[in-house]
DNA sequence: CAGTGGTCTAGACCACCAG
DNA sequence: TGGTGGTCTAGACCACTGA
């Protein structure tokens, strides 16, 4: 049980930096000094510093000292969850189906993605997603078939394919990409949309080590919005 | 020096669960286990195990213990900087071009969110950013006088609103959203799109205490896209 | 009640930076 | 070369969980 709590210490330090005391590009007193006026260990401070860091207020050097951000960047977070839970999330009933279901020689943008030999065959499936039977978002996706063999017999009506991989496939690491698109007049279609309209578009593409796993473009139904708070 | 940093025992640790070696929603050995494991004290393998959990991968709760995340929710993080930040980064050179400055009575949904009396008078700012003199994004922009008087006099050629609203007006929260939009006429222009074409925008409101500073939209031009790896 | 994670402390050593 | 942050350690106490 200390007086100051590193989370406490954290807060206090933002606010004493937003409030504009400490200005951007200037030089903050070192940890002994906050920990002493704080009363203190210097852990505590070094720990309440390090989050401000991370948050991109600050900006730490050894030998240098801690220097408010000038460029204010600032570092928004998402969570990406399955499309499920973020249906769920919101207390609709979730439902999908699979509208195409095939194995056979991928394009070329795929072949690229997921490092394969041009024509290699992989599946290909694509989903609409439901909230309360009603078009949430439409899914495009390829899979690699040496990283994921099992794909191709999988029961993907009671579970998405996203699910099962996740489940079946881990992954160590991947790229997501988030741009507006047109809808164009299939994926209108499945959206029960317009064609024309403007959707939000997430692109993601997996691996595990040196294997690529799946690339797949998701299609929010119009009205979409990433959100967060600073 | 020890054998493990917290940083390395991290990777190791994100390496074992990935790897399947701890499955979804199991729960992984205690702290205490894990130090003895690497030879480490309690202390590192907590940094280490904090650290996963920030990021989602791993749940713990006192008494109970640390389970693999069993929704596999992935916190994405974006770097939201300034606009001129974001073109000069590219080495592209920055300018803009104030095409709107004015006060008058702010429209319903600004005054809104920016919890103004109906009517009260706010400033309107419309800016187009370049990159290499090209149109970049074009911004919409209202300020609250209460939060930012000096905005009405800011001499904003050499500086954008945003930077002078950022150097003059620290804040303490915001909110920020992104959707896909389609550009009508006006933004097309200014962006020299064709209108009809889809752009993103986000959106941003700011405050300071129970103060709103300001809220506006920035339309990117077509192509835009968030990018982060996971 | 025993076990687990959350946190603080004091002390130590090192890597790095500036003058 | 002195000051600064980065990190590890060992020990301690507490809050919470589940049997």
């Amino acid at each position: 049980m200390s007086a100051v709590s590193h989370t406490r210490l954290r807060e206090t330090i933002r606010e004493r930096i937003i409030s504009g005391e400490w200005t951007p590009g200037a030089l903050i007193p070192t940890e002994e000094d906050i920990a002493e006026e704080y009363k203190c260990s210097r852990t505590t401070v070094n720990r309440a510093l390090q989050a401000l860091a991370e948050a991109g207020l600050i900006e730490r050097k050894r030998g240098a000292g801690t220097r408010v951000t000038l460029g204010l960047v600032k570092r928004a977070q998402f969570d990406i969850a399955i499309v499920r839970r973020e249906i769920e999330a919101t207390g609709a009933a979730y439902s999908h189906r699979v509208v195409l279901n095939e194995t056979r020689p991928a394009p070329g943008y795929v072949t690229n993605r997921l490092h394969l030999r041009p024509k290699r065959k992989a599946v290909h499936l694509q989903t609409v997603h439901l909230t309360d039977r009603r078009p949430y978002a439409f899914e495009d996706r390829w899979v690699n078939l040496d990283a994921a063999p099992g794909i191709a017999d999988a029961p993907l009506d009671n579970i998405s394919a996203n699910e099962w991989l996740v489940r079946e496939v881990p992954y160590s690491s991947g790229e997501i990409s988030f741009t507006a698109e047109i809808a164009d007049g299939r994926i209108a279609e499945y959206l029960e949309t317009s064609p024309g309209a403007a959707v939000m578009c997430m692109e993601r593409t997996t691996w595990l080590g040196d294997k690529f796993v799946t690339t797949m473009k998701l299609f929010y139904k119009q009205g979409y919005a990433l959100r967060t708070t600073l």
